[in-house]
RNA sequence: GGUGGAGUGGCCGAGAGGCGAGGCUCGGGACUGCAAAUCCCGCUACACGGGUUCAAAUCCCGUCUCCACCUCCA
């Protein structure tokens, strides 16, 4: 690598060189989905922006361990199920399966393990048995047990905030806390809710214990880098090392967030409806055009979400992956490259905005040489090692597998109609061979004319 | 009220003191029987008002507008 890996941290606001706890070796926690429903752009955005970030730490020689978890017990969804009338663990499954669905479709590799809050009472026990020893915690008898927030000896470090500044929270009426802010550990059951016995009572997890117990238990005391959406600062992040450092760790080292991505300048959110369902979206582009949508802007950017960049996103993805079959099929081997170029802009805080003007660069110079009958290959090349980085390899295995048994079909049957009009044309029939080309684009495959003859490939 | 973020050409979107990132759209051209694809040329922007500087989109002061978080949030 031609410079060294800078990467933004929340909470020293500014970016800074990566260096691991262990050389050769990188440690991430993500925070992932709370399964109450079907995942929308917005959730699998921060799912993309962090695969990146994964894939170059891996791409830049270090052994990556990647935690992303999934709450599987909450608030909404013991609501949710009441409403589908399901079993909540039912519905946790079933929403876990449309995120796990949605990772797929658009190329997000499947985490090193991906731990679920149901799964790890124990260890959510162990820590408030400490927290509770040491006087951070309190349980005042109810089954509740609460962390004490003006005990710690810092808080709110991510956020910058004061604790007196904070606006009181809506459920102040709550008279077993200590303190209005102090926090839930763990919820003591309510009758009908599911629980799991603990010294203090029968209950389930507060929403940021889970986070504190399973980074401990996978990746221990110390790790490299905590990462989540930008809304997840406060509480969420901040409760997490509350919890974590009055144990006695040292917790993340960086925190990185992605921000968000908006409608008409605001933020999404489920009132919005099921048009932005990552499922319905991909009803419009496949996979790898929202992926490379999603991930073109910059991760700490806000994405303001339309359908005509997303549109105008895919027709560019196709010219890049238009000229990567071409160059394919003059038979060239394309092997994946790390341009020194990209990976300066890779390595200054995951810059993909610019590593897209590179590719656009490469593009150019790529066609040019097609066009000249020159070899592309080194083009080529540079574009697909930034491409696979990117999650965006068109000739990925992941993508647009299950129409290949088709491909060779359709192709005979299109060489068939081209030979037809190739003879028309031959002969000066151009109203024939445009009849012929028309139809065939009308079934949606695009005709190009080159010098070594027509070529064909679908339309979108 | 507290804490952050943002305002860039028709649109999207980087950059953070000095050669106009890049993409899309649009206009012109090359190539083509015509298209498509591709390439070339063109379209000189940084919310507003001051200031610092040889030089400001970038730094400083002030103003306006928008967005987010403040215990459900990716």
């Amino acid at each position: 690598m031609s410079s060294k890996l800078k990467l933004y941290d929340t909470a020293r606001r500014e970016t800074s060189e990566f260096v691991p706890i262990v050389s050769g070796k990188a440690s991430i926690y993500v925070c992932g989905a709370t399964v109450q429903a079907a995942p929308h752009v917005g959730h699998i955005r921060s799912g993309v922006n962090f695969d990146i970030l994964r894939r170059w730490l891996v791409a830049s020689g270090l052994e990556t361990t990647f935690i992303r978890n999934v709450t599987d017990i909450d608030d909404k969804i013991l609501h949710k199920a009441i409403h589908e009338e399901a079993p909540w663990w039912a519905v946790a499954m079933k929403y876990e399966r449309a995120f796990s669905d949605a990772y797929r479709a658009l190329n997000v590799l499947p985490p090193t393990y991906e731990p679920r809050a149901t799964g790890h009472i124990t260890q959510m026990i162990e820590l408030m048995e400490k927290l509770i020893a040491n006087g951070s915690a309190y349980a005042p008898g109810n089954g509740d047990v609460y962390l004490e927030v003006r005990k710690l000896k810092r808080y709110l470090t991510l956020s910058n905030q004061k604790l007196d500044d904070l606006q009181s929270a809506g459920d102040a009426e709550d008279t077993s806390k200590r303190d209005p802010r102090d926090f839930a550990l763990w919820k003591a059951a309510k009758p009908g809710e599911p629980s799991w016995p603990t010294p203090w009572g029968a209950g389930r997890p507060g929403w940021h214990l889970e986070c504190s117990a399973m980074a401990a238990a996978y990746l221990g005391d110390e790790f490299d880098i905590h990462g989540g959406g930008l809304d997840l600062v406060f509480p969420h992040h901040e409760n997490e090392i509350a919890q974590s450092e009055s144990a006695g760790q040292k917790f993340a080292r960086r925190w990185m967030h992605n921000a968000w991505v908006t409608t008409s300048g605001e933020k999404m959110s489920k009132s919005l409806g099921n048009s932005l369902l990552v499922m319905e979206v991909l009803k419009r582009v496949r996979g790898v055009e929202l992926r490379w949508y999603l991930g073109s802007a910059h991760y700490r950017s806000m994405l303001e979400f339309s359908f005509e960049a997303l549109d105008e996103s895919a027709t560019a993805f196709r010219r890049i992956e238009n000229f990567l079959i071409r160059v394919k099929e003059s038979g060239a081997e394309i092997t994946k490259v790390i341009h020194p170029a990209f990976a300066d802009a890779m390595n200054d805080d995951l810059a993909v905005p610019q590593a897209l003007a590179l590719i656009s660069e490469w593009l150019r110079a790529g066609n040019s040489a097609l066009s000249a009958g020159e070899s592309a290959l080194e083009q080529a090349s540079a574009i697909r090692g930034a491409l696979d980085i990117l999650g965006c390899d068109p000739f990925d295995p992941n993508y647009g597998l299950g129409a290949k048994n088709l491909d060779a079909a359709v192709d005979g049957l299109i060489a068939l109609l081209l030979e037809q009009r190739e003879a028309a044309r031959v002969r000066k029939d151009f109203a024939a061979a445009d009849a012929i080309r028309d139809r065939i684009i009308a079934l949606g495959i695009n005709i190009e004319d080159t010098p070594s003859g027509p070529r064909w490939s679908v339309n979108g």
